[in-house]
DNA sequence: AGGGTATACGTACGCTGTAAATATCAGGTT
DNA sequence: AACCTGATATTTACAGCGTACGTATACCCT
């Protein structure tokens, strides 16, 4: 019989297949053995290819990170803040264990750098200076994340969003909460549209930063 | 001998025994054996107090939300929102397991529906519609968790942040991240100090929250 | 043909949350 | 004083986790 009885293991095989899993059955079900399994091999021969299970996690965040589309410097820096903030939300929405992995974490990786560097080049070009650099990058991910991960606590169809504050109000009596019960009525309802907006919270960090740039202070 | 052997276990003494605990050793010590043992009792013996471990989490965020300053509605909303996102901040730094716990799950607790509460019944009063208090609302904490969250994977002091700096500085070399590389150098020499400063992104969306105010659109 | 090396496997350890059965004990009733 | 009852604490057990360690297999190179 000859060679290549199996496709041999390697790490990026490994890699993807922990995203595949991960994307699946959610982050819980990312375990050596179930991971092993999917791959047709036993726990310990993942040992071979990654240093530990910490090692599996970074790699697959690089992996994801690499998905989002970076800015371009040198043209309309809020155009391409926008662009680069929306795309990481979605592919964050896309691999929906990774904005709680990336946040839990300090992320050292290919991707990741390729796509700081992208970032804040751009805020560079657009004649911020490095302290609004870094915190305009900073502010910006606070954001991101933040939303991100808030969202995927939530029903994302407006008709389960509505029936879950239905199920939500009647912890909510109105003399105790009157303003919550109220919008949580109008969410149950239909009348209020309880849909988280990614945008518009962005916009008013871009339009900030678009004063700032303007008249730029320090 | 009389009675009172020893004082009762009770939910109260369990979640705070549990807050303590998280806050000495983070919440991976935070086992069920451990939380025991610290109350000089057996691992089972808590569940005649608490559901299971999802419960005892739910618990010490809610105990945790409850030291969070609440916005007084009626007065100066930005000032209100301002102590409300600096208190948050600071709570969920001196319980360095709250952010991530609460941004990965749902809370449901006395105290959160009170800080809810009071929150967005000052933005209804400083006249935001429904649809921009949601939106406000869900930017701010957006903001919040996600600054803490980063926040709380960096070094803290600025002389560990620049040696931290100079540490990654043989990942980047200068020709394939430049603007990076050097942010990087001007960090670890102490030029720029990299300190994340949190009243920066919180005052963009509270600047261009009050723009809406004045000129409400919709 | 033989040795070296890379890869895969099997076993085992200490940890986790918690179900189920058992033991202990305080308070109220007879 | 004796007994019962209900709450609380303990014990035991199980399946799953990450991974250290030792062994077996299969390939390449000389």
């Amino acid at each position: 019989m000859p060679t290549a009885r199996r496709s041999p293991l390697t790490r990026e095989r490994v890699l993807r297949a922990a995203v595949r899993l991960a994307d699946k059955h959610g982050l819980d079900a990312l375990s050596m053995r179930r991971l092993a399994a999917t791959l047709k091999v036993e726990a310990m021969s993942l040992y071979n290819h990654v240093a530990n299970k910490d090692d599996i996690l970074d790699g697959i965040v690089d992996l994801i990170i690499g998905e989002i589309t970076l800015p371009t410097p040198g043209g309309d820096w809020k155009a391409a803040m926008r662009t680069r903030a929306t795309s990481a939300h979605t592919v964050l929405l896309a691999h929906p264990w990774a904005a709680l992995l990336i946040v839990s974490r300090m992320n050292v990786g290919p991707n990741m750098f390729r796509y700081i560097e992208a970032t804040i080049s751009t805020l560079r070009q657009a004649g911020l200076s490095w302290a609004h650099t870094d915190r305009a990058w900073n502010a910006m991910d606070s954001y991101i994340y933040g939303f991100t991960v808030q969202l995927q606590n939530f029903p994302v169809e407006p008709d389960e969003y509505a029936s879950a504050a239905a199920g939500f109000l009647p912890m909510l009596p109105a003399a105790q909460y009157p303003v919550l019960h109220e919008m949580t009525t109008l969410v149950a309802n239909g009348t209020h549209d309880g849909t988280h907006d990614f945008s518009f919270g962005l916009e008013l960090i871009l339009d900030g930063l678009d004063r700032m740039v303007a008249r730029p202070r320090s």
